[in-house]
RNA sequence: CGGAGCGUAGCGCAGCCCGGUAGCGCACUUGCUUGGGGUGCAAGGGGUCGCGGGUUCAAAUCCCGCCGCUCCGACCA
């Protein structure tokens, strides 16, 4: 391509709502533009990066054997009724006004839709199917350029298997097949264990890649044993104490003492001696949880132990509900409220808790003698420094992008739209599935995040939208446009895509700032300077390392040199 | 959805407090100049100051409403 005739919009001025440095040089290079807010026009430079990283995907898709479809992004409302996804997705789902369409979000329902009008025996699984396709979800907030987007291109795949096991092997097929993508994209990430979330299923794991810039949280052990979002990570802390006697319930005045750090101050006790009341809604129902000390409750955790939506409860509602404001609720004597507990508090006595009046706590609490616990159940967030669960190291917790992410669905959409086939003793199964999904965009931002200097770019080889950025200086030498143009040529018959910056009324240095802005691998540098000598200069963009080549040899000098660049 | 901010030329911004002929830099056009790290000089083109209403002799500027965008938070398959 020659950069005289191609369209690579580049800007020398940052934008000023781009924060994100991917965000930032993907503007800056001319990959896209904003539309609107989280909708980008990919031009040509981006775009030619995205059908590289989709050709990857698409070579390990096949590799394990899935088969690639492509499937309408108009789907019928009914079909999402069905499976109960209009409510969960709630407004996130783009609803068509004059039609009862809607733009899909994910492909689980019409996959299954095909499953139960195909798939009737146990011979035709398992199936993995996969497409490359725009996703439409109406985030509440895009943000960080292509990394949140209202539309967005993503992989998404579906396996039908008809036992477990088989799941297991469908679903360690695709681990196996990310690692490779993302290795081969250039990415440095991480596998963690992941929340199944509104999705359902029997277990999950997210690709993640380390990143200011994430919108994840992640607890990493030092010594890398251990993984997981925030979300279910879980760390090993003492439990709380049983005294052999179990005294009787007293009142203390606390005046003032609204939290737990004053509390266990003005009481000089330990801070695992006191019980912190929080109050959320759980589709409506008020449940009061009992957490250990300053312990932060995981709302991820809290709604997977309650299976429904969870909210706090607002100031006004509590002291309606308890008598009190919040630093006096506690669990003693507290009517018309569910009451669960944080695991490390099973079985203690002795405890501080809130009388549910305010400036008055009550000791000596035996959470088995004085009141009714619904259950106990891990509840609490990880802190940083904590043990790993299972290991000794410490946990580090770390922000991070999600790159993809694979469920163990089970039978929730199969059971739902009654995509069933018949087993071996003629009776009817409902099909098993996993689904998987990598974000497409979301791995060229990261390739950018991780891969940039203050320049611009820097582009491996595997996702570069060109080889090799040819730069004539002087497009007024006659030799150095000769031999530029000779260069394009035989590159272009070596199997080399180069990008030729050939403008000629561009001054070099302006060519030199855009070439390491576009990231490159390799820039091939024609100047009279060196052409004086019958020499070119090759420059390797990630290092900055500059080679001068005879000039009669610089093709086979620039395979070379590709061989041997990331 | 809560909090904060912004909307003036393609991009980045000043002007607004204190109402009175709409500006700067980059980019663009033309000419000359320069030619190894975003050359220099000169002359140009380009705006209903987000939209609607109000106050006023007069509104980019003050007031009200709406829309859009960004950031922080909440949410997020």
């Amino acid at each position: 391509m020659r950069l005289s005739k191609g369209f690579i919009p580049t800007v020398k001025e940052t934008p000023s709502d781009a924060i994100i440095p991917s965000h930032q040089l993907m503007i800056r290079a001319g990959m896209v533009r904003a539309l609107s807010a989280g909708i980008y026009s990919w031009l040509p430079l981006g775009y030619k990066v995205m059908k590289k990283v989709c050709e990857i995907v698409r070579e390990e898709m096949d590799a394990i054997g899935a088969q690639e479809f492509h499937l309408p992004a108009l789907n019928p409302i009914e079909i999402w009724e069905e499976t109960g996804r209009v409510k969960a997705f709630g407004d996130t789902l783009f609803q068509l006004k004059n039609r009862p369409l809607v733009l899909a979000p994910t492909h689980e329902e019409i996959i299954c839709w095909i499953a139960k009008n195909h798939i009737e025996s146990y011979k035709e699984m398992p199936q993995i199917w996969y497409q490359i396709q725009m996703k439409f979800r109406n985030e509440p907030r895009p943000r960080s350029g292509v990394l949140r987007g209202r539309q967005f291109l993503m992989k998404d795949s579906y396996s039908l298997d008809t036992t477990w096991e088989a799941l297991d092997v469908s679903y360690d097929l695709h681990a196996e097949a990310y690692k490779k993508i993302f290795t081969r994209c250039g990415l440095k990430f991480f596998i963690v264990g992941a929340s199944s979330g509104a999705m359902g299923g029997t277990g999950s794991q997210e690709f993640m890649l380390e990143s200011e810039s994430g919108e994840d949280t992640i607890a990493l052990s030092e010594d890398n044993s251990y993984a997981a979002n925030l979300e279910i990570a879980t760390s090993t802390v003492p439990k709380g104490i049983r005294n052999a006697e179990s005294k009787p319930i007293e009142e203390v005045h606390t005046p003032n003492v609204k939290t737990i750090d004053e509390l266990a101050v003005f009481l000089k006790v330990d801070h695992n001696v006191l019980a912190k009341s929080v109050i959320y809604w759980a589709d409506d129902k008020p449940v009061l949880i009992l957490m250990m000390g300053n312990d932060e409750l995981n709302e991820s955790k809290l709604m997977s132990v309650l299976g429904a939506d969870v909210r706090p409860i607002e100031a006004e509602r509590l002291k309606e509900l308890t008598g009190a404001d919040g630093g006096s609720i506690g669990p003693v004597g507290l009517k018309g409220f569910k009451i669960i507990a944080d695991k490390r508090l099973e079985g203690a006595n002795g405890l501080v808790s809130g009388a549910n009046r305010n400036d008055f706590h009550l000791g000596n609490i035996d959470l088995q003698r004085d009141c009714t616990i619904d259950g106990y159940f891990d509840l609490r967030t990880v802190q940083a420094g904590e043990k790993a669960s299972g290991g000794s190291a410490s946990l580090r917790i770390v922000k991070g992008i999600e790159l993809g992410h694979i469920f163990k669905l089970g039978t929730k959409y199969s059971d739902a739209l009654k995509a069933t086939y018949l087993d071996e003793k003629g009776e009817s199964k409902p099909i098993i599935m996993g689904s998987y999904g990598i974000g497409i965009e979301r791995i060229i931002a990261c390739h950018i995040e991780q891969n940039h200097d203050a320049n611009g770019i820097i582009w491996d080889k595997s996702i570069a939208p060109y080889d090799v950025h040819l730069i004539a200086v002087s497009m007024k030498s006659t030799g150095v446009v000769e031999k530029a143009e000779q260069l394009y040529r035989d590159l272009d018959k070596a199997g080399v895509d180069v990008l030729y910056d050939d403008r000629s009324a561009t001054s070099p240095g302006f060519k030199f700032k855009d070439a390491d802005l576009l990231g490159m691998p390799l820039q091939v540098i024609v100047g009279e300077k060196n052409l004086v000598n019958a020499k070119v200069e090759l420059k390797i963009r990630r290092t900055g390392e500059r080679i001068l080549v005879e000039a009669d040899d610089v093709i086979n000098q620039v395979k070379l040199m590709l061989e041997g660049i990331k």
